[in-house]
DNA sequence: GATTTAAATAATCTCGAGAATATTTGGAAG
DNA sequence: CTTCCAAATATTCTCGAGATTATTTAAATC
């Protein structure tokens, strides 16, 4: 996670502007193994990686111990980096630790969310309701999709007056995502998303806890299951455009 | 923290021996960070504290990078890194999120524990019981206290099943350790803190999930209660020793 | 005195190359 | 065929120096 931006909000999802070499570094070696691009599991060699995104070794071995913070990559003393396997079993404990943590932060939005809160909540679910009233399956669209769902669900919890709550859940959310290109392999035509969130959404303004809890636990536990339904051999399966892509910025 | 050691255990308390100058490093200035010794919120010269630590600029940058992931620095872009800032406000938000999850923890800890568990929660509780017998307060008494109170800490939520909870864990207890050195100016000998672990170890080991919760809860409020009536003035004011000091290894 | 501008200073950021370490390859012995 | 060992290769780890950017100092203007 990028240091200046470890507090700013819940989920961090727009970093500014990158200033250095190494952020940009970091944010796409963070994409490609949350896309998958690099397997998980698989060796990060500095020697290959630093060609890749047109950077020095030291450059690249910053950007890499940033990474750590996310913990989306392991090093070992004089082996070098790897990227952070996933597995139905940490899929499982994610899910297991965001129904704590998020049905808790929630809580404590709701309670202390004031008028501004609201109106962002809103703003929030309005723009998330348009890109889903598109059943587009495109990887730009689905990519919007991803930054309006996260906005949705940091402009829920907010209004949570725990700043290390929030931190917390930004890790595993980001873990989360390493998952979501699973979703799209099956039964995803039995799942209507939208009613999850709009019952999430109409629960949260009307200031019910309970109700809103509630929707939570289910939308995450819904991923879950979906997630779960997919083989562990699939799972490490690289995506469809196996190679390795160079730095964009 | 050291990737390798992420997923170690709960509070990542005997790092393995370090392999490297970056790791060596990372020790060297976490442990001052955490001591006090180099100041919250002060500014972490890479020009300066190369020399301090003696490693090229490159090392020492990666090790700051790696102190990222503890929330122990802090960096923004063409400016540098800081030493995380602390306050009561801070210290209240982490004791709440501890509550929340070490709680939790001890429950699964306590569900899940077999005899081995059982077996090494009794240990370190001797260990800590007989360290806690000499009332005596040097320096080097109390880094032994805090380790064993660390591993005793441990040792109660080490059958936990869920790794990403002992992780979280284990950012906070590191967090918190950032307060202790203010445990020792003020009320402590109205404090009976082996009378709190003797409850917390014997409910713990009767599997009274109830008992064992309320007095971990008991035993993490406490402490911020103490630190609570430290002035914020205090809070910023650095230990006895102010000059910085080399890396040891 | 306060504000603005420009030079001087200090620090970060970055890369390339060499030393230290790990891994692989190839061959010999059992 | 398997196991062991040594050479060859590949990679990590580390430092020093230069380019870029931020900060401080000093002078000049209002």
């Amino acid at each position: 996670m990028l240091p200046s931006q470890k507090f700013s909000g819940a989920f961090t999802a727009d970093e500014e502007v990158p200033r250095t070499l190494v952020e940009n570094a970091y944010l796409a070696l963070r994409r490609d193994i949350v896309d998958g691009k690099h397997a998980p599991g698989s060796r990060l060699r500095v020697e290959h990686l630093k060609g890749d995104y047109g950077v020095g070794a030291g450059t690249l071995r910053e950007a890499l111990s940033l990474l750590v913070s996310d913990a989306l990559v392991v090093s070992e003393g004089q082996r070098g980096f790897w990227v952070t396997t996933i597995s139905h079993e940490d899929i499982e404990d994610i899910t297991r630790n965001r129904l704590l943590l998020e049905t808790e932060a929630l809580r404590a939005s709701i309670k202390n969310g004031d008028d501004e809160w609201e109106a962002e909540l809103v703003a929030a679910f309005h723009r998330l309701t348009r890109v889903e009233e598109k059943l587009n399956t495109t990887v730009a669209r689905m990519r919007e999709w991803e930054d309006r769902n996260r906005g949705f669900h940091e402009a829920l919890i907010s209004a949570c007056n725990s700043r290390w709550l929030r931190y917390l859940i930004g890790i595993l959310y980001r873990q989360s995502e390493r998952y979501r290109r699973f979703l799209l392999t099956s039964s995803r035509a039995k799942r209507d998303i939208h009613a999850e969130h709009s019952e999430l959404f109409d629960a949260a303004m009307k200031r019910d806890v309970r109700r809103a809890s509630a929707a939570l636990e289910l939308h995450i536990m819904t991923t879950f299951e979906i997630i779960r339904q997919t083989s562990e051999e699939d799972l490490q399966r690289p995506p469809k455009g196996v190679r390795r892509n160079n730095v964009s910025a």
